[in-house]
Formats: C-alpha cells, sequence, structure tokens
DNA sequence: ACCGTAATGATAATACAATATCATTATTAA
DNA sequence: TTAATAATGATATTGTATTATCATTACGGT
C-alpha cells in the first residue's frame, strides 16, 4: 500500500541557516534590518523578502520571538530564554539581554489594579560605547 | 513710535481647547484616535487632521508628552507630571499611569553597562474589567 | 461689524514596514 | 542525474499612521 506523505513543507536552505546563525550568535535581539546586514556576509544577494519570510516562519514554528521596545520596530531573538529584560544603548541603539529582574512589581498598581505581566526596558551606555 | 508686533502665531479655537481638554480629563494617555472620539464630542465635525495638528504643537511647546508602550501607537498625556510609568489592560487596552516606580534598577545591568534611564510597563487587569 | 489671515475639515499624498507576486534558482526524493 | 517543486530575489503592492494640500471657516484686532 502506499504510504501517505506528510507533506514536506520546508527545505534546508544557506539562506533560512544564515539567518537563523545571525539571529543565535549575535546574542541580543536583532532587527528584520540587522538580521539582513549580518547573514547577508554569508549569502551575498540576500533579500529582504527572505528574511521576513523567514522571521516569520521561525516565530510560528517557536524557534525566535518576538522582542519589542517603546517606539521601536520589532526585533528578534532565540526562544526559550527564561523571562527577562532589555537593555538599549543611547549611543549605538543595540539591544542587549538583562537577565535579572525587580522584584517588588506587583504592588505597584493602585487597589483594584491586577498586575499579571511586566515589560522593563533599561536605557544608558553600553560597555562598548 | 510704532510698536513691533509679535507674529500672532496662534488663534484660541474651539478645536483646541476640546483636544487639550479631552487629554486633561481622561487623565491617561491618550492615542490620536481617542482624542479625536473624545474632544468630538464637544466639536462635531473635528477632523482628525486638526487633531494631529494639535497634538503636533502642544507637543513642540512643552503642553503634553508622547508615551510610547511596546508594540503601540503614541499616546499622549499632560506634561509636567513627576517621573512616572504606565499599566495597560489586556481587555480594555487602555493606558494607566502609574505614579510608583522600583528602586533596584541600577544594578540590573552587567558591568560595564551604565544605566541612565529605564521604561517600565505593567500588564494585567484594570479596575473597569 | 469688518477684514486679514490663521485654523479647520475633507481628502490626497507620503513614509515605511511588511507582504504578495512571479520568473528563476536550487533542494531533495527518486 | 533528473524531475518536481519549495524557496529565493527583485520588485510591486499593501496597510496604516501621519502629513500636505487647499478651499472654506471663524478668530480677533481694529
Amino acid at each position: 500500500m502506499h504510504s501517505i506523505d506528510a507533506p514536506k513543507a520546508e527545505r534546508a536552505t544557506r539562506q533560512r541557516a544564515a539567518i537563523r546563525d545571525a539571529i543565535e550568535q549575535a546574542g541580543r535581539p536583532l532587527l528584520a534590518q540587522e538580521v539582513l546586514e549580518l547573514a547577508g556576509l554569508h549569502v551575498p544577494r540576500l533579500g529582504i523578502a527572505t528574511v521576513y519570510r523567514n522571521i516569520k516562519a521561525m516565530v510560528e514554528e517557536g524557534a525566535i520571538k518576538q522582542v519589542l521596545l517603546p517606539g521601536e520596530n520589532p526585533r528578534f531573538e532565540l526562544a526559550g530564554h527564561a523571562h527577562h529584560h532589555h537593555f538599549q544603548c543611547y549611543t549605538c541603539q543595540k539591544v542587549f539581554d538583562i537577565h535579572s529582574c525587580p522584584s517588588d512589581l506587583l504592588n505597584l498598581a493602585p487597589k483594584g489594579f491586577k498586575v499579571e505581566s511586566h515589560d522593563l526596558t533599561l536605557y544608558g551606555r553600553c560597555k562598548d560605547c
């Protein structure tokens, strides 16, 4: 009898590998444009559409996740990191992970407000600037 | 002798007053669309262009200031408030001011990073939802 | 009340990130 | 190696927030 083949919806391409590697090796959340620049070092002629396509697919499959900072376009970093926050440098605009978290947040809201989650961004000068 | 008149660059209009009142009376940061809806209650036929024009002018003259939350369009609230943070309701999406602030933020960043400022957003259920 | 002109309202134009299109390339199962 | 087709790259298109345009309205000094 014929085996029912699961639809092969995914191929391993140089582009996808380079995009994933760029995000992984950067170790910090990257803008789509930054992904294009970094992955483009290893794949000449890499197009922005391919970057968006792969980022979207990788978010949907849970490999990476979106990082939103106030007034900024979405950045992307590897998923699976524990709860953490971010630091943005005033000079180079890069965003870095901060692996600690203030503790007394649940009591900050007034009565009647139930805090379920939070989002903290620190700003300043990074170690390279 | 002729007095040198300073150019009168500003007129008091119903629209501008209604826009300012809407932001003031809301007591929370408003989206441009929310300003249109609230001020429009007192000024029928109020146009979105007028809202944007006046918001821009009021920001430039320092009367109001922009409030940016992650992944959200700009909101606006009266300037002159002390340092504070914001709470966004998961249900109604409204944003409220939080007039307290976590204390131990300066030590969260790794060595070599100098924290100069921060931005905190709490999420949850507001007292009306 | 009148006049000069700043401000408004309706809508067109702009800016720009993200997505769609489609001819071409390249991966993978055979 | 070959064939089928998923993925790419270049670019057009879309979506949406904001700004520009311009005829009309209305504020305010006289």
